[in-house]
DNA sequence: CTCTGTGCAAAGCGTTTGCAAACGA
DNA sequence: TCGTTTGCAAACGCTTTGCACAGAG
């Protein structure tokens, strides 16, 4: 949290618009935003932001690798800022995100099952769904 | 394979009706299905098929768990039929989805980190993206 | 100053809905 | 026969697009 987010706007070739800067900042603040999270936080600080303006963000930013997707069941996708490859807790009920560092033998195990599969592992996406512990009653 | 789809759509209180059978078979057969990978397979045989009538099936399916969602990055989601768990070999050039079974510590890993965060764990998607063996040239 | 990015409004599409007719049990 | 399911067409809502203006570098 608290990065240089025009640095890593310039790095990618992306102009620091105050816009997209506010883009990350909600999105790295939350951990994991939907379009519409960004476009609510946004707008309160930008009233003249456009949805549209969140849309062609968001595409251009996973395109640059600043962002990556991630899919939920049942809902629309979530957007994290690009970090290690860890785990998701999603709870069904509030719908928060929660990382989870792998732990030793994570990795391990995918690299043994894409080498035996002659698979090129580009990208991994670990996602378990429950019930958070705060929805726990 | 060669699953008795309307025993399968009984169970759940759902009428066999062709249309259904024919869309549970193509999921069966290959594994992984889109609503329009399905919807263009099944109005082969079966010409009079609406595509709504594909989308309300399959809405169905899953509230009565016969089918699984499985939401992919940048694309439509996929459905198969509810099975063990598994590992999803995702290629993102020719999109063709592979199960591979969990080995021993896998399922040991997420129980793990599930109990440590006190997290109620209810299903879990694990998704390695990258090149199948096919698709390497 | 130049080129990129933004906002707006319209267009585009995937998905859902309502209803009469057809069908499964 | 009765309740469920289907197909159609319209409605919806999310996402994308085109363009003129504003803004970053």
């Amino acid at each position: 949290m608290m990065i240089d987010y025009a640095s890593l706007l310039k790095k990618s070739d992306l102009k620091a618009t105050f816009q997209r800067i506010s883009i990350l900042k909600d999105i790295d603040t939350k951990g994991h935003s939907s379009i519409d999270d960004i476009y609510d936080e946004v707008v309160k600080v930008y009233p003249s932001l456009s949805l549209a303006t969140v849309y062609k963000n968001i595409i251009l930013m996973v395109e640059k690798s600043v962002l990556v997707e991630v899919p939920i069941v049942g809902k629309k996708s979530k957007y994290e800022l690009i970090k290690d490859d860890h785990i998701h807790l999603i709870c069904t009920q509030c719908e928060e995100v929660e990382d989870r560092p792998y732990n030793r033998n994570t990795d391990t195990i995918f690299n043994t099952i894409s080498q035996e599969q002659n698979f090129q592992l580009e990208k991994q996406q670990i996602n378990l769904y429950g019930i958070c512990s705060v929805c726990q009653v």
